[in-house]
DNA sequence: CGGCGCCGCGCAAACGAGTGCACCCGCGGC
DNA sequence: GCCGCGGGTGCACTCGTTTGCGCGGCGCCG
């Protein structure tokens, strides 16, 4: 009885079959307009659509009704391990909720940012995940251009003018600052991020404002300043540091890589981690607490961040024009072992 | 002189445009049949494609010639920090090729991979690249059918049915053990991972042949079976493994995660490694190099492996019916602090 | 000088689904 | 008994691009 399909059944195939008009099995199959249908045609359509195993052509479909039900998310760098965790965290909500996810890296280069964001357009995503915002980002405007839906993960821009989801990173640096401070800390150097970036620019600030309330205000010469969030050049910056007349007991990055760096530095500095110079990261990312040493750090909720960003974005693509929003959470100190109360003696 | 384009230019509008019929400003548009138009209106054609600052519409096209331009990439768990320079290889290539890269977390669940799979042949992939075969994988039958594309990386079938890239594993724990005996080890305990998945299985298999070659056959008792590839696992089957009344005093991995768990088992235990046991794992995932102890490993060419399988699939989805390919890449040992002689009072 | 071939281009038919509009029929109200 | 109304379908067009086909014109060769 079954013929064999080439390809797949189209439509008009089980519009045949059930003897019915293409546009009425069309009305049937799609569950808004369903009710426009005697109920009892439906499901005779139903049923030639389910004996002809009928799977609608999905590029037809979003060919017509522009929607394509996919989101593109792109990031720096896969490879970095504070994204994964949040790549998870868009890629479950989005599939769960029938969409498909496009992954692209930019590798922070702002030619191929470019590139992916054209190739993203011209496959009509419904909607995007960004992680790669810098505070004043110029390309995101051909977005708006296009009245494609974004949210914004971990960075945002300056201007407050696309919904995100970030941690405070000034309390995150604080909580950072205030548990050195506890520990005995006073020379307290950071090395901060890439200031384009609004994780760089707020932990940076974060750290001038809370050192200042904390007791004795940051010493300018205790803050270097990295290009990237990279190992390399934390271990630049760190060594830096380290090699002033007075160096620091306790060294806050501006994330985890900088962090790891610094502890590069230290040891090639001849020098102990925890024991001579203490080192507080950010972000948590994941293994760091199996490193050497395993590090003090603060944390940001990985997953949910993705999680929440696409539960935006498709409340977004749903109903269109909704209202901007931007969520904050909340970081976490956790305590390892990268950080030591600074001995009486040294005091 | 410019008018406002209302979503953008068709492929209609530049025809008027130039005055030429769409189908001849489609040639002209066109890469492969501009030949069969007059350079000279191919010129006014793509004058007026400039002026009007004509995209062509992706979906339409795609639609019509029934080609994506996107291959889907669907994987355990990006958050397995083995699979993120994968990705970053075929992602990489991949944009390169003018494709658009969908990603896919299966979890190791047959019910989600399946609907990972409708849900990708719905979207008319071109190809896919999968890390996630069993030895005997039914569900990719499914592709077979679909005339899609496809190569495997990492995990193989057994029957060598579609075309893969992968290393070898029996070399890699070759490499392992001969290290391990040449530091004088001679009880050497294995925690396999999971049979169903070639690198388990030829991995273990691997262990046997190598051990029997190299002096003292394997001792059944010292290898343990992980049911999956997590440190949990590991550290469960290491326990195992230093429970039994004649300990090892070296443990060979099935990958770095297990590693990792058996580096805590033998912590739990009370015992150090490498001084008391000496762990080897398999993959040299990033930042295993960091890890306390520096793990010792056999090390996979993760990025190659994603870029080669993005070259051996772009190539299937160009000259289809290509034929079937199999690369395998060769593994390194990379000998780190988690290896120790064996002290001579113990040997 | 006539016919054949080929080049360049227009024409129109797809591809598969969605959707405004018109039509038909049955029923209820006046 | 007639008119109106509305639910249920059919009809045809549309989305934007690709592509087979055919036609007109020009050049070349016989």
């Amino acid at each position: 009885m079954d013929k064999m399909p080439k390809g797949s059944a189209t439509l008009r195939d089980v519009a045949t079959a059930a003897g019915v008009h293409p546009g009425t099995a069309s009305r049937a199959l799609n569950e808004e307009t369903r009710s426009l249908v005697r109920s009892e045609t439906v499901e005779r359509i139903l049923f030639a659509a389910e004996q002809l195993g009928y799977k609608p052509n999905l590029l037809a479909r979003s060919f017509k009704t522009r929607r394509t039900n996919s989101v593109g998310i792109v990031i720096p760098d896969i490879n970095n391990p504070l994204f994964p965790p949040m790549v998870r965290g868009v890629e479950d909500r989005l599939f769960d909720s029938g969409f498909v996810t496009l992954l692209a890296n930019t590798e922070g280069d702002p030619d191929r940012q470019r590139k992916i964001f054209e190739s993203m357009v011209d496959r009509r995503v419904d909607g995007l995940v960004l992680a790669t915002a810098s505070r004043k980002d110029d390309d995101l405007a051909m977005f708006a251009a296009e009245g494609i839906p974004i949210v914004l993960i971990n960075r945002v821009v300056e201007d407050a003018t696309f919904s995100s989801v970030s941690v405070d990173d000034v309390v995150g640096v604080r909580m950072a600052v205030d548990h050195l401070r506890n520990l005995g800390h006073v020379r307290i150097g950071h090395v901060a991020g890439p200031q384009s970036m609004s994780t760089g620019h707020a932990r940076y600030h974060g750290f001038l404002s809370s050192m200042a309330a904390s007791g004795a205000p940051a010493d300018p010469e205790l803050v270097a300043f990295a290009e990237q969030f990279s190992v390399a050049e934390g271990e630049r910056c760190a060594t830096a540091l380290l090699e002033k007349k007075r160096r620091p007991s306790a060294i806050v990055a501006g994330n985890d890589m900088l962090a790891l760096g610094a502890v590069s530095a230290v040891e090639h500095a001849g020098l102990r981690c925890p024991e001579d110079v203490s080192i507080v990261g950010f972000n948590d990312m994941p293994f760091v607490d199996r490193l050497h040493p395993p590090l003090t750090t603060v944390r940001i909720p990985h997953y949910s961040i993705g999680a929440r960003a696409a539960d935006l974005l498709v409340e977004l693509v749903r109903d269109q024009r909704g209202p901007l929003r931007v969520v904050v959470l909340a970081p976490e100190l956790v305590v390892r072992q990268s950080t030591l109360r600074v001995p009486a003696a040294t005091r």
